[in-house]
DNA sequence: CAAATAGTGTCTTTTAGACACTATTCG
DNA sequence: CGAATAGTGTCTAAAAGACACTATTTG
């Protein structure tokens, strides 16, 4: 593995190399229904969780590595958003930052409050590094993500009703929609549990599942 | 630069670190309309031009200086696509590689022809390092791009007829679009510049220009 | 029954696509 | 004039949006 002699001579681990980091929001809706992210705690303020790549490593296990320790979280699917290397970026050296984005219900988030905040897109503090670049293309990939399909991130559980996927939508967008369109065009890309939700005033809300 | 000592007592340096390529997918579309790409010679056969980044230097300026030396273009403004990460992609050691994309018209590629080739997608050859998936992903966004714009790459010299647009159009697409509807949609986002095209057999066709 | 929420029929507006016609040049 | 290419009017189909009505529950 280090036999590779190239054209001018030298071996490919004779270059100087740059750390690699890794950086990812994850974000949620609160029971509030509020878009929101995670963070954690640095020397005197917030910043996205994120860790160096080690070696013998994907990015996605670093990843899931640093959301494991720092967030609490298991079994995500992360997804890579851009590589932010500015060489003054970071005051640690020379480091690469490859900026993930995933979604997770906010039930399945156990962080350890001394360390993580689940903090709304509202109430967000300054953030180091770009952080806050890396959240605002987090966001809009997410917008993306909904704006045709149900749930692709799987933030609801099932069975809900269109009303519970419309204040998820609503949440995610930051924007209302209409009741009716709404319906019309989720409700094909849904399946009937065939079940009803009672117990409340109204007419009771027919149950669906993803897919 | 140095003195960062992380909570493990490590130094950053410290740690093993990947080297960083970048390997760049420049398409074109060549005088007979085919959408073509950049491929360079390596041993025994072709793959997408790219080099490791150095220390003090930004992606992009890998990329610029990769693309100067090995394809013969200048100022372009490449566009971030992906990091490649398996770890045994590459059998020069741990090699971190970020794809990326630029598009270029076919007369300001100077290749020289011992060393790079502009080849259709049609007679693509066998590229290794998973260069193939970066092909995939340049072209679809480049076909995003042209989707609702009339030349965001600026691969058509202007002043340009409609018809050059559209069969610039339908060799990014690998499709064709009907005239009619081709025109409403892209002559809102030209400029006429008053002037006719004549030369040839039919009704002189107008000349536009981008914005 | 009133209030509240769920669900739908239908009309309008917008957009995309299809087709056919007119316009202007060359040889 | 015929062939070829440019440019446009208009009809149709599909999609999105708006509005109002019906349906079924709780208290």
């Amino acid at each position: 593995m280090s036999t590779y002699v190239d054209p001018s001579g030298r071996r490919l681990d004779d270059y100087p190399r740059p750390s690699v980091a890794v950086d990812t929001a994850v974000l949620t809706v609160t029971a509030e229904r509020s878009l929101a992210v995670v963070l954690v705690a640095t020397d005197g303020g917030w910043r996205l969780p994120g860790t160096f790549l080690h070696e013998h490593e994907t990015l996605a296990e670093a990843v899931l590595r640093s959301l494991r320790t720092k967030a609490g979280v298991e079994g995500l699917s992360p997804r890579q958003l851009h590589v932010f290397d500015e060489p003054d970026r970071d005051d640690r050296g020379w480091v690469l930052s490859v900026a993930h984005r995933d979604a997770v219900p906010v039930e399945r988030l156990t962080v350890d409050e001394e360390l993580a905040r689940i903090t709304p897109l509202t109430a967000l503090p300054a953030l180091p590094y770009g952080h806050e670049d890396i959240l605002k293309a987090a966001v809009a990939t997410l917008r993306d993500d909904y704006a045709y399909r149900p749930d692709p991130s799987a933030l609801l559980a099932a069975p809900f009703t269109l009303r519970d996927l419309q204040l998820l939508h609503e949440a995610v967008a930051g924007a209302p929609f209409r009741r009716d369109t709404f319906r019309r065009t989720m409700e094909p890309q849904l399946r009937a549990t065939g079940e009803t939700l009672l117990g409340s005033v109204g007419k009771p809300a027919r149950l669906f599942t993803r897919d």
